[in-house]
DNA sequence: CCCTGATTCGC
DNA sequence: GCGAATCAGG
């Protein structure tokens, strides 16, 4: 449906993040439906390649302001909400999402809950909590091949309509 | 293997 | 103009 493309918002959104000294990756990743390739040869194209690092080439990228990090999930949302579930029927959890700073050590955490700026390719993109919100998380856990979703979530994004009708499952994000 | 940006070139 | 493929590197 969606052809989408280098609209004038999705454009200013890339310059925004690519200023602010988000990687190719990660702004591909929000905007969605392009990969870092085409965002790479954008921001060239634009005129605004190889700057705003650092020194030559710093790994460590510039931690993102809040505001651009507020920002960009919401625009997320806006742009990458499920496809196959229309989110007429929730909205964001009203309730602030327990801040958990540090999960467990030992064994890896099926459920990871992280920002926009850690959600990477093969993570589960469902949201948690309101978008408003610096608290606002993804799902962050293993996505299923060729799906945006952890198992978990695919099963609630996935529900045949018919089920879904008379099933309140999907009331909330959790 | 994870990741980074840069460049080329067919479309 | 666009972006996949590729390159070069951390």
């Amino acid at each position: 449906m969606e052809a989408v493309g280098w609209t004038d918002d999705r454009v200013a959104l890339l310059r925004r993040l690519w200023e602010d000294g988000q990687s190719a990756s990660k702004i591909a990743a929000q905007l969605g439906g392009v990969t870092r390739n085409a965002v790479i040869g954008k921001v060239h194209r634009l005129g605004l390649a190889g700057r705003a690092r650092g020194g030559e080439e710093a790994t460590a990228a510039a931690a993102p302001s809040k505001t651009v990090e507020i920002e960009t999930a919401i625009a997320v949302v806006e742009t990458q909400a499920p496809e196959p579930v229309a989110i007429l029927s929730h909205r964001p959890t009203p309730e602030f999402p327990a801040p958990k700073p540090a999960p467990a050590p030992t064994a890896l955490a099926v459920s990871q809950r992280v920002t926009i700026m850690d959600l990477r390719e093969s993570m589960c993109r469902w949201p948690l909590g309101d978008p408003t919100t610096p608290e606002f998380r993804f799902c962050g856990a293993r996505s299923i091949t060729g799906l945006p979703y952890c198992t978990h979530h695919a099963e609630i994004a996935y529900q045949p309509a018919a089920e879904r009708k008379r099933d309140r499952r999907v009331a909330s994000f959790r």
